[in-house]
DNA sequence: TCAATATCGGATCAGTCAATCCATAACTAG
DNA sequence: CTAGTTATGGATTGACTGATCCGATATTGA
């Protein structure tokens, strides 16, 4: 168990917090090496002993992420609520973490990786959010899904389509928080959107 | 009226033509002078002495964006058509757009500047398209309210809730196709907003 | 024909990029 | 103790960044 060399005396939950914050401010590719090593503390040999490449620390900022504030999503896998409630909590939830001020605004998650440079680093960067995006997009459908079975929703529900329309607004979501969207005003369209949901399910 | 001077060769239509589809498929920042040299056939000198800058270029280039793709959103100010119909052109239009196989995917208003990074350049090109962004967003709130005097929409609605569901909504698309999200969910989902709106008019 | 003006291609600039190297330090296993 | 392994700080790498400079060229107005 014990690892042979010289150990890390870095705190690991402190670098990728502020790898993470930097990430989610600027992005992937605004982001510099020089940046992350002044928020880190770490060195370059460091950084590359330890995460092997910026894109590898991007991976490492990202899951951290996505245990943390990105959290916030999970409750849409939560089979102990209802489908309906469980689509509240998501895009409620969402709103309330992204408007929070104690952290950058918007989803790390939802705003990287939308473009298609053709640099090396940058595909893989690209990969691991949208595999969480997707992987939103998953979970938000098998919600649906259970509110057919429930009863919820009317049994010809058109579920891709209402997938859809849900994981698109909460994927712009995040563009309007970073115009400056209030968040008041979105929890109302939150409201709309889910008078939709009942509007269904008749 | 005539310019003193040597007179331009290149075709100011073709290279902003270029400039748009290459910021369009790799962003502001991933975009290099050397891809633009390269898609426009211009020298540093020639793009310089032009636009001034890189982040010159990038506004020329989101204005004929704006004219060319971009104008899909133009509808929802069309105030021939009533409300409802604007707001669904509006949608599918910008589906149909974006899927669009004979351009980069996704919209180049939707997915820019929506990170922070403290660069020079980077601040102005935000703003570009902030402002297209912040210009959409008023004329489907302006398209709403249409919908209450219209009697389309209920007296009590919640206008900036609706704008927001509806923008938030039109931002997402961008992400979705990005990911590769078919063109016929989207337009369901489309549909399934546009439910909403009905279901708000009684 | 002769300034004045502006664009052209191509070379070049200082600065920054992500990444690597090296000598040293700190640990474990035998 | 020694040998092996890994982390650290700091200097350094070649490649690329956006931007500028230069001499040559093409036009207008006098």
């Amino acid at each position: 168990m014990s690892p042979v060399g010289r150990p890390r005396i870095f705190d690991m939950e402190a670098v990728l917090e502020a790898a993470m914050l930097l990430f989610w401010e600027q992005g992937y590719e605004a982001t510099s090496l020089a940046q992350l090593r002044e928020a880190t503390g770490l060195s370059s040999a460091s950084l590359y002993g330890a995460f092997g490449s910026k894109e590898g620390l991007f991976e490492k900022a990202v899951e951290h992420y996505i245990a943390g504030p990105g959290s916030v999503t999970d409750v849409v896998a939560d089979e102990a609520e209802s489908p309906r409630e469980a689509i509240a909590r998501l895009l409620h939830g969402s709103i309330n973490m992204q408007t929070d001020t104690s952290h950058p605004r918007g989803c790390l998650v939802a705003l990287s990786g939308t473009t298609r440079a053709p640099g090396a680093g940058q595909a893989g960067a690209r990969k691991v959010v949208a595999a969480r995006r997707a992987a939103d997009r998953a979970r938000i459908r098998a919600c649906i899904v259970r509110g057919i079975a429930s009863g919820e929703l009317a049994e010809d529900t058109d579920v891709d389509g209402v997938t859809s329309m849900i994981h698109g607004f909460l994927l712009g979501i995040s563009t309007q928080v970073c115009d400056g969207t209030s968040a008041r005003h979105l929890h109302a369209a939150a409201d709309a959107v889910l008078a939709n949901w009942d509007a269904q399910g008749r």
